[in-house]
DNA sequence: TAAAAACTTTACCAAACAGTCAACTATTTA
DNA sequence: TAAATAGTTGACTGTTTGGTAAAGTTTTTA
């Protein structure tokens, strides 16, 4: 009942390109609710801070992006090809923004992860859980190539750390350079990580 | 002639330290003010922007600790030993601030030039740069270590982008996480991107 | 010792900012 | 159709912010 609305969408489809785009600090008020064309009051409305607003924007982002994670990862593919998947995804991702924006933006779990996290401990909580979740798809298909005897890997969950920070520390840098070029390289350097020699890693 | 003052290098020293404790756009040029002791008046007689300040700052940082890098990786230790060392003083120096300051602050080049990259290109330059001082220590080491075979590495400039990305990203992992224990597996990580098996890491 | 150079101080301005509020409007449902 | 519910509006407040300017102070040197 009631009247009914899509500002909240819109204020969280706002914060998130602004702080892609830019970053937490840079992201005001008045510029989100400028980018999504509501009232100041409507923001408070909804939100009781930018911090707020923050979390429920990238909760809500996860959720969307969810399906394309498991399907990337999915059980009916090839271990190590979900990872394949999944470092060939974040090139073509970031090559894409590039083209429509004109810069390589990375991951802004990341970049805002480290911007905020001695600052706004929800909002840091909320992106170590979703880090999390990035963690648990690379474990598990580390565990299932190492069973099925692709790659030896007798800790899958030291694995999936360290791919993920490579992983992360590439994107930023790909940020940085303003170059998604630089991602080309993340299947070489994550099979390295997983132990197989150059030979190995297009059987496996 | 005239008078002198350290004005100047105080500015330098709070805008770094409320970078890496905090970030960017929340230090204040009227916070970098207080931290150093300086009127509002003398931070404009001395640069024109926080984002002025900054570059000079980060300048001026990698002035001073260049020696403890050329130490680090100086033509005297084995190769494999440098890359060794840089890993063990990473793990030191993080647990240290963690003490002192009860935040890892992981690598300010990194959170700064995530956070900053789209919207101030001097400082972006001048954090790349620095960027690139790091991997040419780290890629000279890679090509003394694959001349006297104690890994295999024939694109030392690859393996040193990769590592740089893994280290950074470690780093940023730590931060993030308020835990400097994360890069305890940071050699375990590096020795396995140059195709090291474990049984082989220590003889390296 | 006078004057020039180097730096400091304080008060000030205008813009940007976060946050509030009461009145208003649209939609639902009883 | 009336009343309750859900959301909107825009003007308003006080504070923080970046930036300026003019007068003052300390040191050097000619």
């Amino acid at each position: 009942m009631g009247r009914v609305s899509d500002a909240r969408q819109r204020l969280m489809a706002a914060i998130l390109r602004l702080i892609w785009t830019g970053s937490y600090g840079s992201t005001t008020i008045d510029l989100i609710c400028d980018k999504a064309g509501v009232q100041k009051g409507s923001f408070y409305y909804f939100f009781h801070s930018k911090a707020d607003l923050a979390v429920a924007a990238f909760d809500a982002d996860w959720q969307t992006r969810k399906p394309q994670f498991d399907a990337l990862f999915s059980a009916t593919v090839a271990p190590m090809d979900r990872i394949r998947q999944f470092c060939d995804f974040a090139y073509r991702k970031q090559a894409a923004i590039k083209k429509e924006c004109g810069c390589v933006l990375g991951c802004p779990l990341y970049s805002l992860g480290s911007e905020i996290c001695t600052q706004e401990q929800q909002l840091r909580a909320k992106i170590q859980e979703i880090l999390g979740y990035y963690r648990m798809y690379i474990e598990t298909a580390i565990r299932d190539a190492h069973a099925e005897h692709s790659i030896h890997a007798p800790d899958p969950a030291e694995g999936a750390r360290m791919i993920l920070a490579y992983y992360e520390g590439l994107l930023t840098q790909a940020r940085i350079q303003n170059d998604a070029e630089v991602l080309l390289e993340l299947p070489r350097g994550v099979f390295a990580m997983l132990g197989l020699q150059p030979t190995e890693r297009m059987a496996a």
